[in-house]
DNA sequence: GTGCTTGCAAACAGTTTGCAGATAG
DNA sequence: CTATCTGCAAACTGTTTGCAAGCAC
């Protein structure tokens, strides 16, 4: 997990590199992407851009998180009964542990051994391109609470 | 893989044990469900329900889908950017292999290393109730068709 | 000044719900 | 006969799109 100013900066950097503008609005969005605190949903994020912008709109956020989707700076985690949740701080594809209470997502640092990977594409001669491993659980805090 | 004339009964065997009613629409679904040919889409049962009862609604595959859901008969395979797709022939969780082309999705009888779940609740803390596991490739056909 | 960006509002798609008439048991 | 089920239509929700005005560069 990287320190939240560098990657601020490297995202800022990213930005400006592909020629695109960088707006009051996306600064703002960088930086709480940047911070990794959790993994915000766009209403998350909307609710905080908004504070600071009061004019902005749910559109501007979704265009923005989708320009870092393609240049591979936002991992998208979509679900399909839940808003969906971005990381802007750790964009690679890695596992997550999901609170089914409060909706709490965690990074785990576990690994899938490669050979699994290697045995799914003997297996079915598909080309693997990819995978996506959730754990779904109940956080310390739910368990308490009851 | 269960023989599909055996997983039809057990369906219709569990549903008029649970008290609900066999109508002709649900016999067709349940036929569909038991033949675990691929893993269909709502409206891919839509379709072809509708050729045999042209008055089906999608409400009706909806509702019998979630009533099965329910008692644990069919697993839906949530996705975000796509239909949910249904399994009624294997209706515990396991691995899929999904094509990122054609979206044929078939599984997969490689499965987690029990040790990689007690090492994520250890890690975490948390009571750990489940995990879904997806690979994404491009499968044999849409390699060739290019 | 140019054209990318914003932000409102309308569109979108898959799923869910409400309800009146039909039907399984 | 009665409660459940069907199926139409409308509602819902999160996301995407169209477009005119605004602003970064």
């Amino acid at each position: 997990m990287a320190d939240p100013q560098a990657r601020f900066e490297a995202l800022v950097s990213r930005l400006r590199e592909q020629e695109h503008r960088l707006t009051p609005q996306r600064i703002a969005l960088l930086r709480l992407l940047a911070a990794g605190d959790g993994h915000p949903s766009a209403s998350h994020l909307y609710d905080q851009l908004h504070a600071q912008f009061p004019t902005t709109s749910p559109a501007t956020i979704y265009k923005t998180l989708s320009l870092l989707k393609n240049l591979g700076e936002v991992l998208e985690l979509g679900f399909s009964d839940d808003d969906h949740r971005y990381d802007g701080s750790k964009p690679y594809p890695h596992p997550h542990l999901i609170c089914v209470r409060c909706r709490k997502i965690i990074d785990q640092e576990v690994s899938l051994a490669h050979g699994l990977v290697q045995q799914v594409a003997r297996q079915s001669g598909y080309q693997i391109t990819g995978h996506r491993l959730d754990f779904y659980g109940v956080c310390p805090d739910c368990r308490e609470g009851g």
